[in-house]
DNA sequence: TAGATTGTTAATCGATTAACAATC
DNA sequence: TAGATTGTTAATCGATTAACAATC
């Protein structure tokens, strides 16, 4: 690791990369102000963000767009394609194999793996469904670098598992359980009821 | 608002009510160490999070585990059931629509909206899509509190709007763009790009 | 009483932001 | 040069956690 990058600046970048995207039209020069208003943060945050990237910045002008896109899409490791395995091909594993989104960013989902055997064998955005068994071998065939489950809470953490052991470093998870995993496996974890939680308390608050 | 909870501790009551729940089984008293164990987190952060809640624990012996999960649920306010909407009957609409874990949050899912024809009159987890036309409508009719916002990007920003100008004070937004709201309105962004560009920076980087 | 665990303090750590010199 | 905007400092703010007295 030659820079170190705190971790709060990490989480935004993929946002600063998107509202680059959503200016593309936009004049060549970007100021730390108008990406402030696009992303809705402070000025100054973004400049300090920014300064981790190894400064791009011309003073008195902006950033360069395309510079900015293309430097940011290279400290997220977005240059080159990541293979990705989504395991689940219930209603959200659907969801996440026709999202397009995806290979904009550069991830490439090569496999969608179910338990269920009247699910496997049928096509889920060109893909075909198959069989929860050939994890390990499915991972090593396509050099899978990133997980993402979508099962059902019970099963998660023997997917995790087994993932790990096939050594896929990176998780995202999307049952609504706690994993407990290795040390340098970095596991993000989404649940939504977690977020109708907190809107639920400023429901009250507020 | 007679309570001040910082916002951090907010975020993590859903994920101890969670862990809660998953640890059932166990004694009735549940230590601030078991539920750090559980929810990954430093035990000294549990009891001072808990602590904002009205201390409830007995020192030498632990928390009713019981009483903890309602004073939780209470604080929340997940006592009285919220009715949603979900806006977009995609894959991810139709997702949520199935997701069997917001019953018992007391989340309600009271209607599934969308432009396309075809989709109309279908019906998702017992609900029947309604078009978007009837979103003002059934917001009133049906007292909606939160809206889930599924709809490709380009439409998600005048779902918003129509939902705050109907009432809505609380949106949880998967499409990927970051929505212009209103002062007083809470928003929670899920990307699944977002998660997945962090998680390829961690790649890079560890 | 002895052992355990809370509730809270105070120290630490990290993240945000105002402010401004540097400079295009 | 005058105007604009960066890069960076230093102040502030908030969140985390070790430590321990209180007390069951």
């Amino acid at each position: 690791m030659k820079v170190s990058i705190p971790e709060a600046t990490v989480a935004r970048l993929p946002l600063y990369l998107r509202c680059l995207s959503d200016m593309a039209h936009t004049d060549s020069a970007c100021s730390s102000e108008d990406l402030a208003q696009a992303a809705g943060v402070n000025s100054a945050q973004i400049r300090k963000d920014l300064s981790y990237l190894g400064s791009q910045g011309t003073r008195g002008v902006g950033y360069n767009h395309e510079d900015l896109r293309e430097q940011i899409r290279k400290v997220l490791g977005l240059t080159s394609v990541h293979p990705v395995i989504v395991v689940g091909a219930g209603n959200m594993g659907a969801a996440l194999a026709n999202y397009k989104g995806f290979s904009t960013w550069s991830f490439e989902i090569v496999a969608v793996l179910d338990v269920d055997e009247a699910k496997i064998g049928t096509r889920v955005n060109g893909l075909i469904v198959e069989s929860l068994r050939q994890l390990e071998q499915i991972v090593e065939e396509k050099r899978v670098e990133i997980g993402i489950i979508a099962t059902p809470p019970s099963t998660a953490q023997s997917v995790a598992d087994r993932l790990m052991a096939s050594g896929v470093r990176s998780i995202l998870n999307l049952a609504p359980t706690i994993l407990k995993t290795d040390d340098g496996v970095s596991v993000r974890r989404v649940d939504l009821s977690t977020e109708l939680g907190i809107l639920a308390f400023h429901l009250k608050h507020m």
